[in-house]
DNA sequence: CTGTATATCTCGCCT
DNA sequence: AGGCGAGGTATACAG
């Protein structure tokens, strides 16, 4: 297909986009006129979407520091949280940005569209001599970002360093088998104690401090001094109430601290050396 | 106007402008299809252009940690020096990143875009739904970010703090004139000699040696101890090789950290505390 | 090249 | 609200 007919098709198809996209919070111009700019900007920033800029702008702050940069072509991206980054066209940083909440304004006078962002004594202004593409649009991003580990991570973290569990415990095995089905951590307080540990990756409920004390309980009988934690997160408020009822303790641990502990120290312990470690215990 | 002739309008002029654009490394696209989307990707990446995509996507990243985000509406950004920033609507630090010089590939299958980036052991993987917003465009940038200090700031900066020229350096006053001019700071250093600093923004190179160098030797005669300094970011090599014949030192000093010190010293000391200062010495 | 100090750090957690 | 510590810190600079 030649070029011209496919552009003629696409700019078809961009135009019936266009019409139905502009009724849910989008609009977009290449080589729009700094008037025209103006008018999207401002319906960006009521609109509270997300405002995309690629133009050629310098840029002024001042600030906790100051900063001055001449013309070149960047793009800039306003937030629906108002946070403004401006990103040159290498580099993995931002060149400038204003955090989230900031005010923003946008004047066009002469050939120059300013754009002004304030927060907290800081200034950030923007001044595009030209725009290549600007573009606003609605974005809907609900997900929660986690830094993953597994619940394995976090025993295989806690057999690494103990210490995270706290000062002097020593574990024996992972995920020894009782009569009341198996424990993820088994070891030794620096008392002596026997200590369990239930590890969960998210907020504890309170199933899991009841699968824990079905565990501690069938073994209190002749073990009285044995101690129940469940290692997690965070703890729900009527988990947390279950846990002081049974006489049971929580443990703060994220998964991400585990990540990183296996990162570092698994450098030098690698998995042989760390099973041989769990064994000589 | 009605919105549709206004839209009718636009389409045209951003067809136009399409044609033009195409063939200087532009290229947008609005609700394209994934293997759209794959084309433009590979046209932009062998182009080294700025890409930017906009679209519902979910994030894998495995290397020195690890996370995972499920879908959600980004904005992705790959860079012409292979640099991968991606954003979330809100907040001004990236969801993920991958720095630059990264190797990128982009595979589409089944109703997934894939795009992965690989660098030192990191992967990035980026799998889009779908596709609001595609777009690649060349961007010039040549200009210098500098944290901004003018001379005169850098020149307070040392009133404000002698020592960032060495341990012991007493300004005496700035500006002071001479029969050969006017020089920056003089003052003395902790064995009593007279110091005659010439401060520079810039890299010094031989005109300011030599400029410093007329004032130092029409005093050397009255006081052989007298020391020139010229206090810059940087100095040329041939500068260099002047300043060591003539017997002058240099001391590097940036604008940034003059106005870091002007910032930081400049919350206790005001400028009148600072000006009685220098009259006291 | 590696290690260290800096940052308009940002961000989250804690008091 | 203020302080503290971590970060996939990134980045500049010294050794």
């Amino acid at each position: 297909m030649p070029k011209f007919t496919r552009y003629a098709l696409m700019t078809l198809d961009f135009y019936l986009i266009m019409l139905t996209k502009c009724m849910g919070g989008f609009k977009l111009e290449v080589n729009p006129s700094l008037d025209k700019c103006s008018e999207i900007i401002r319906e960006a920033l009521s609109n509270r979407a997300v405002l995309i800029i690629v133009g050629n702008c310098s840029i002024d702050y001042n600030g906790r520091a100051s900063s001055k940069i001449g013309s070149g072509e960047r793009i800039l991206i306003v937030k629906s949280d108002n946070s403004v980054i401006i990103h040159r066209p290498g580099g993995i940083k931002p060149v400038n940005w204003q955090p989230s909440g900031s005010i923003i304004k946008c004047e066009h006078s002469g050939n120059i569209l300013k754009i002004s962002s304030y927060f907290k004594g800081e200034v950030l202004n923007v001044a595009f001599k030209n725009v290549i593409l600007i573009s606003f649009m609605k974005l809907e991003d609900k997900a929660e970002f986690s830094m993953y580990a597994t619940e394995e991570d976090m025993k295989k973290a806690i057999l690494m360093n103990p210490n995270i569990i706290e000062e002097g415990f020593i574990p024996i095995t992972d995920e020894k088998h009782t009569s009341s089905g198996f424990i993820d951590v088994y070891g030794k307080d620096s008392r002596g104690n026997t200590v369990i540990i239930e590890v969960k990756k998210d907020v504890a409920l309170k199933k899991d401090i009841i699968q824990l004390y079905r565990y501690v309980e069938g073994m209190r009988k002749n073990n009285p001094s044995i101690r129940g934690i469940i290692a997690s997160p965070s703890i729900s408020p009527s988990a947390k109430h279950l846990l002081i009822k049974t006489n049971l303790e929580h443990v703060k641990l994220t998964p991400k601290i585990c990540s990183k502990i296996i990162r570092e120290e698994g450098r030098e312990l690698t998995l042989d050396k760390l099973n041989a470690k769990a064994m000589d215990n």
